[in-house]
DNA sequence: CTTGCGGATTAGACTCATTCTAACTGATTA
DNA sequence: TAATCAGTTAGAATGAGTCTAATCCGCAAG
């Protein structure tokens, strides 16, 4: 069900940590492991339970405390949704998210560059943005499957 | 300091209301007064004090259902950012948000109609998006005034 | 070894925006 | 007048997220 990390994730990770001078510790590989195995964009408690299957003492704490380095890192984003519980997606790639309002599900948009500078350009000068945050809502036909 | 609505406004209230086969209530129209007073985005909270100022005996649960319904019949929309409170924004032609990290302030940012098309354009066949939110995180050198 | 240090983890208490509930109000209809 | 019904109200309940204080664990110094 849970892979293990492959090298290429577990070097990925340590890397980014060891960056923000952090160390890679059972409990935040685990929820890596957790997050690369379904994108399907979790929510800390659904990250929280499947991480669980694996490490059955894990705290809810630690997993808040794992998301939140991760994010920190850049290893992970957030996705937030209207007032829902925060969501968290391992794709790095400039992308747009599509709630789907039947499924509540989450679906990576690909975000091509052009489109993300003609966003940038509506800025009014004075304006400098680090994040953009693009996301639709509505109806996806059943059987899109970007699981991403 | 808060106005009485113009007879417009007034206009917009009632006809927006009347078509989800809902009321104009002292409280509705002192919460639509407030938001039309000043357009800096307020939380739930800044609403109700401000209402407050005009009609002591309101009450917070109400604001909330005014807010819900204003939003529920296309008057007002709401503005997410993380997961902050819950703010409200009387501006209904389409535009992103901007949120500057120093102060913590939502200026509107006009969205062109052509930026607006390529957005919808990078979703692949099959989703059907009815909402687009677009919002930037970054400075805005201090002097700028978008207070709409 | 064993001691001490510091970051990581843990359980549980706490916060606070929002939602829910049940009682009340006041206008309108029967 | 009584019944009805949307709207309002105060306060309780919810629940995601944060904070706190205690514990754990790996490691470097003695």
């Amino acid at each position: 069900m849970i892979q293990n990390l492959t090298e290429h994730d577990r070097e990925q990770l340590q890397e980014a940590l060891g960056k923000s001078g952090q160390k890679v510790t059972p409990q935040r590989e685990a929820v890596f492991t957790v997050l690369l195995a379904q994108r399907d964009h979790p929510t800390v408690d659904e990250v929280f339970q499947r991480a669980r299957e694996v490490m059955p003492g894990l705290s809810l704490a630690t997993v808040y405390n794992c998301l939140e380095t991760f994010v920190g890192c850049g290893l992970v984003r957030q996705v937030n949704h209207e007032r829902e519980s925060t969501r968290y997606c391992p794709n790095l790639a400039p992308h747009a998210h599509f709630r789907d309002k039947a499924t509540g599900r989450v679906h990576d948009i690909e975000l091509p560059p052009e489109v993300l500078k003609s966003l940038r350009s509506i800025l009014p000068p004075g304006f400098d943005s680090e994040v953009i945050e693009i996301s639709f809502h509505g109806r996806a036909q059943s059987g899109e499957q970007t699981s991403n």
